[in-house]
DNA sequence: TCAAAATATCTTGCATACACAGATATCAAA
DNA sequence: TTTGATATCTGTGTATGCAAGATATTTTGA
């Protein structure tokens, strides 16, 4: 969901959506989870990936933008986390019965 | 982490906190995860096991308080989840740079 | 009396996700 | 020409989650 959300506000390539996800504090999320999850998301037709040659030194990125069917499974997926982080929330805060 | 949530506020039994949790609307925590989940806590020392016989009808219950150990990965763990919604938060709102 | 319903736990089988580690490729700068 | 930064991809082991079903106990009601 956070790659999706990243790729909906600019394309973007996984190296550098690995740097912006640890920046927020989300460097449990390593490249060995995020190129296979982009191929999945492209497969399964979310996004959609197009070369880019580097302005510096390293290989050509693959940068990924958002496809229809992404912006709708992402509106799906924050409705999912606003639910589940709720309820996470209650829960840890004690306010159960 | 919510499982022992729920068990450091006041010991109780997996059939019980499937429930309580499907309160929260976390019914995607189905038993099949639950039991398992509740053996590898106790396996691993975080909680401790024992039984009460039922006042309605079925089997008797197996109730879990927490243990010492599992105190202190709780709050780890809720620290983590602070890190990690915080950040997830951030991302899908779309405040990154 | 006997069946059904509610309560409660546990196990097996399958699929999948992920982290870790390492392989690979490209280009710039020293 | 070697090092370092940038960038992607893959293989392996482990963990985990769920669905589904087996099992057990007691109450309720036909």
């Amino acid at each position: 969901m956070c790659l999706l959300a990243l790729i909906e506000e600019e394309p973007s390539y996984g190296y550098e959506m690995a740097n912006k996800l640890s920046e927020q504090g989300l460097d449990l999320v390593s490249e060995g989870s995020i190129y296979p999850s982009l191929s999945r998301m492209q497969r399964s037709g979310l996004i959609e990936g197009y070369f880019v040659e580097a302005d510096g030194p390293g290989p050509p990125r693959k940068y990924y933008r958002i496809a229809k069917n992404g912006k709708q499974r992402l509106k799906e997926w924050k409705k999912e986390w606003e639910a589940l982080s709720t309820g996470v929330n209650l829960v840890v805060k004690g306010e159960n019965g």
